[in-house]
DNA sequence: AGTTAGCACTCGTGACACGAGAGTGCTAAT
DNA sequence: ATTAGCACTCTCGTGTCACGAGTGCTAACT
């Protein structure tokens, strides 16, 4: 579709404007590059992408920027993606090993490095099970009339509430209550409690609303909760000068409706998926790039996770980092967490 | 020290700035209050009221700001502090109970409530017991080499963690070490149980350093791990027209080493301490406020929750509030999770 | 046909001046 | 003690202007 010297030149343009973030000149480019030609010459040649709708002028008289479409080019036709230098690797590989083994914390490590690795805000959600299954039960008698009731579910998700008795409670009531749901429903799910649920006395009954309540809850949960972080990286970028722009996007981040703004549904299940500029749906989006990997294991745990960021962005090695990350989280899950899985070596 | 209408005056000065954001002028003021004086009038209070480091101008011939001495002879001796209204409490309340019973939980909803109440930033900490006790310990398989260790400590917290075995474990062994170390440690402190580890079996040894650790941890951690919202209401005030300012406080509160920040160490026992301006110890927040409040329970369980918002901020509503959600921070804690205290009544 | 030199033209930017408006401080009168 | 009056100061928005970066086009060159 476009001529090789053309196609070399959007690739100029674009690593040289996401670079400086500076509309980017004829004259600029050729020294900067010393090409084989005369800045006429590439006048000409940024007239025909201009007219092509590759890149666009902000004014006569300014240098070109790349439009979404050039950064679509780019990134399916030009970009080579090369894997991330062992040295990086190992640096993020580090940072995870120092934490400790908590799902939780986990999810918002991944999202600390991200951010950190590509300089832009990351996202990246818990990940969520298919139809949770209860593993083991716990009951802890915190006061005459409250116990803290413990969930293991399977994949070592743990889930907590206290509980409130309308009468005080004996410590060995709890206990028999714990053996006999424990073995009335281990294996099971929210629905197939729901359905035994009957003939339980009225305090096991009790208990197994909640438990059938926070495994629910724990289903549908999911994409909807999310860690966020580098909200300053993309705020502290040039497109910024503005402090307009700064709250828009801000809006965005900050109230965490980031479901919405963030395909996750449309994702492909085997890799990267990139929407660039206007290619997002919601309005506010329109001057940000979004690169966006699922992750999880075979047994069914998925997440996903997301890089948001200025439409000018290294688009390389964001999709490479990603792509790392992605793939890292997915063996520390299978490796750890899904027993269903056998564990993938290192 | 100051003249009753030298007071009023003030007090005036500060209302009229909280809410516009713009310097006061002499005329404005008369002519906003209906005052029973000229400007001229007022003028000559105001120089005196500069003299004495109360107010100050940016430049000659702009109006009047408050200084950081002018806002805190108002937060100690002209502001009254009312009650919140019947129904700004409800709507709190009401947020309160919507939500679920875990711990991170109401705190994290804290911060949120707080921060929108405000409409400035909010930061509540995980609140920290002195030294943990142990309650119950649970072990549950998920791989042949791993298992999932379970902690619930004192006060219903709840702790996880994977644990990988050199070797593969029987179903049965686990169920062996959960009985025999529950007999030993419960009840016991992270440092108890160093103590008596020594005559354990090689693999009860490698269980119990894994609870120690994670009882340490919960221990050191406490103020160090808090929940932040509303940064976007700072930083949509109008004294961030210009970006520089924006991202040196984002730097303070995203970076969440607020607790170097927030004199957490120096927050009187009993209510809520006010910080402004310079009073702060570390420069870059000398342009803002802190309004702090300790919450916990008698029991021993404490945290703390914070406003951090540009010193132009309504001081008397901004520590309603935080009065306000602090005892009722305080009061679900000591209902929910304190054995020790009796609960107390609404 | 592709490339290049040359040149007129456009537009954003920063410097500068200028006037209006808001606010002050001071003095003299009440 | 208060106030009217007034000169003075400083910010802010506006308009003008020159500069420079960059374009688009044409004519000449290879």
């Amino acid at each position: 579709m476009l001529t090789e010297r053309r196609a070399q030149l959007l690739s100029l343009i674009i690593g040289e404007y996401v670079d400086t973030a500076v509309p980017v000149g004829s004259d600029a480019i050729v020294r900067r590059f010393e090409l084989p030609f005369s800045s006429a010459t590439i006048r000409n040649e940024m007239a025909r992408l201009e007219d092509e709708g590759f890149i666009s002028h902000p004014h006569t008289s300014a240098g070109r920027v790349p439009s979404d479409k050039g950064y679509r080019y780019y990134v399916e036709m030009l970009m080579q993606e090369r894997d991330l230098p062992q040295e990086a690797k190992q640096t993020i590989r580090h940072q995870f090993h120092q934490a400790g083994r908590e799902e939780d914390e986990w999810v918002h490590l991944a999202a600390a490095v991200l951010a950190r690795s590509v300089e832009n805000a990351a996202v990246v959600t818990v990940p969520r099970t298919a139809a949770s299954r209860l593993k083991r039960l716990e009951l802890v008698a915190i006061q005459d009339t409250a116990a803290l009731l413990v969930l293991v579910l399977q994949q070592a998700r743990v889930k907590q509430q206290v509980l409130i008795f309308p009468e005080p409670i004996e410590q060995e009531t709890l206990a028999s209550i714990t053996i006999h749901l424990n073995a009335e429903f281990v294996g099971q799910t929210a629905g197939d409690i729901r359905r035994s649920q009957a003939q339980l006395t009225q305090m096991e009954w009790h208990v197994a609303s909640a438990v059938r309540e926070i495994m629910d809850a724990a289903d549908r949960g999911g994409y909807d909760e999310a860690y966020l972080e580098g909200v300053r990286n993309v705020l502290q970028k040039p497109e910024f000068a503005t402090s307009e722009k700064m709250l828009s996007i801000l809006d965005v981040l900050e109230q965490r409706n980031l479901t919405k703004l963030i395909p996750f549904r449309e994702i492909s299940a085997d890799g990267v998926t990139v929407m660039i500029g206007a290619e997002n749906e919601d309005d506010v989006m329109h001057d940000y790039s979004v690169v966006v990997s699922p992750y999880g294991t075979p047994g069914g745990i998925s997440g996903a996770m997301a890089v948001v960021g200025p439409t000018r962005m290294r688009y390389s090695q964001t999709i490479s980092t990603v792509r790392f990350i992605a793939d890292l989280m997915s063996e520390m899950l299978t490796t750890y967490y899904d027993r269903d899985a056998p564990p993938t070596e290192k």
